[in-house]
DNA sequence: GTGAAAGCGCTAACAC
DNA sequence: GTGTTAGCGCTTTCAC
């Protein structure tokens, strides 16, 4: 951008200058083992003096393996996942992959953009929380490898955050704090993770015996929390599961907003656990690993590419209650 | 991943079905203009047909243009920059351009290699924040264009946020509220945003004439922020601006935990204003628009690249202060 | 151990 | 308006 940019050297002018031949170059790069030491040197020392590094676009069209790979998430800015895309980059890198990134803005149509865009050039897609129906991402994983997160759609390889254990004892911490009304604030209609953590959320609420009521959030906001909360105090509730942290953080600042005490009149349980202790009160949440589910999400990908095998994968990963500060006693809220 | 996926058909294949020349096909997806609708359209039905899509790799040898950019930055996950990726990536998206992610963590090593990597199959990458030497720097960009985010190297197009303003407000503001004596909590060495805001803190304070103590944070973590508390009250400031809202977010939760109340006690500023009113009490802050400067250095990429001129833009963004809870008049702390 | 040559899939003159 | 033909920079048989 400063000054007009040299042409980089080709492998044939290094070959030219080493006096030896093209593949000579090329392998004195990728197999040098076959070369003799010498010779390699030569080469190596040439193609240092002239600047020459392999042009990895001519490497991909030779070979048919880019070395790239995509991540696509329905939103950079939502905390859930920074800690993913880092963890995925970094798995990347160590395999020597440069990470594509896109963000879907939970939109299934720019989704299906970005894979389009993507699916030419990359040797594999992780797609994080999909909004795509099941034969779109079918058709997609048809063309090149794709390893789903949050998303369970069968003989596509898919790792997937159990909510299950995490919401179970959420709800048994709630009841044994004497919480009978539980209000459970759902997440972006077509999330995999929201229908799943509305069903353990009933299903344990059903064991102990308590009731639990939906109060829908179109999208998880901080923003959006705080506006849930007129709803939220509507219901009989006198606890509330939100589908993540940020809706959770929202709904805190709203209770605050109108003078209900965390966790004196009110107790609030999020997920995800991305917010650490930095809410006040502190946020007793559902703990999951997102950076692992990252990583192993691209360990995935890249297993497939080797082996090149036809694998069901279906890699289920736990999650536990971290207890904090913003659960209490049941207050005798009307 | 699921199963054998067949070979992509090829331009080649697509012109013998199509009963037309290569060239004919391609130029039915490139300038449709130079041919008969006629021809445009049975060539496309073909192709439809066969499930054809250029390959980019092969347009990318051949024209030497892989519609491709990439961004690097220091951490991911810090909150700073996920606003500023995702407008990146937007703003690539509508040009067309698949955008590469690279997390440096950091680490100028990192980022040198990231910085190779990418350099050969991009056509231009966006530099958050390096932590390069300026040689290096002027290295990368003379192999490919370059802009930089918050970091000021001359002859290259930069984009950079001047927290003069904001910071001199808040010293303004703090010292009107009785503030005599300021900490400035710094951020990362070698940041660029971290020298240009202590030195716009000094130049303030000294013009007011309030005394400043630097208090040194290695990293910029919420974890560093809470421990950073008890050097930042062993000194005689009433008021602290920190290099960031994740340092202050943390020495929020340090001075809460020894039970120092903030306003009242102390009063916390931040910089870059990415928590919103989230923390209690909600953050005053210096902000800016990060997600304007990941728009302004991608458009900047990509006029680069379309003019192939030779241009040292400095685009130079401002910063005001937002005003919270987080600061009141000073205390009688001795 | 090294070289020659074909080919990866596409574009871009240049012809007609 | 469409076809022919070189490449783009590299890898990879297949010889020697």
């Amino acid at each position: 951008m400063t000054a007009r940019r040299r042409k980089r050297p080709t492998i044939g002018e290094v070959a030219l200058a080493a006096n030896v031949a093209r593949s000579t170059v090329s392998r004195a790069f990728s197999q040098p083992e076959r070369l003799t030491t010498e010779t390699v040197e030569r080469v190596l020392s040439v193609a240092r003096r002239l600047g020459y590094t392999p042009n990895p676009v001519a490497q991909a069209l030779s070979t048919g393996r880019s070395r790239n790979v995509a991540l696509i998430v329905p939103d950079v800015a939502n905390p859930f996942f920074p800690p993913l895309i880092r963890a995925a980059q970094r798995k990347a890198e160590e395999h020597e992959f440069c990470l594509f990134l896109g963000d879907s803005d939970e939109d299934p149509a720019r989704e299906q953009q970005l894979l389009d865009r993507f699916s030419n050039q990359v040797e594999g897609i992780v797609i994080v929380s999909s909004r795509l129906p099941d034969e779109a991402i079918r058709a997609s994983a048809a063309r090149v490898p794709v390893v789903l997160v949050n998303r369970d759609v069968e003989a596509i390889p898919r790792v997937l955050i159990d909510s299950g254990e995490g919401v179970e004892a959420a709800v048994e911490h709630l009841h044994g704090l004497g919480h009978k009304r539980i209000a459970y604030v759902s997440g972006p209609t077509g999330s995999w993770s929201n229908a799943q953590r509305r069903l353990a959320l009933r299903r344990a609420a059903d064991r102990v015996g308590a009731k639990v009521t939906s109060v829908p959030a179109a999208k998880s906001t901080y923003d959006i929390g705080k506006k849930v909360v007129s709803k939220l105090l509507a219901t009989d509730a006198t606890a509330c599961i939100a589908f993540d942290d940020l809706l959770a953080q929202g709904i805190l600042a709203g209770l605050a907003e109108v003078g209900v005490n965390v966790p004196k009149d009110f107790s609030v349980v999020g997920c995800d656990d991305v917010l650490g202790s930095t809410t006040t009160p502190a946020l007793t949440t559902v703990s999951n690993h997102c950076e692992l589910t990252g990583e192993i999400a691209v360990t995935l990908l890249m297993d497939g590419l080797r082996t090149h095998a036809i694998r069901d994968a279906r890699h289920v990963l736990g999650t536990h209650l971290v207890e904090r500060s913003s659960t209490g006693p049941a207050s005798n809220r009307t």
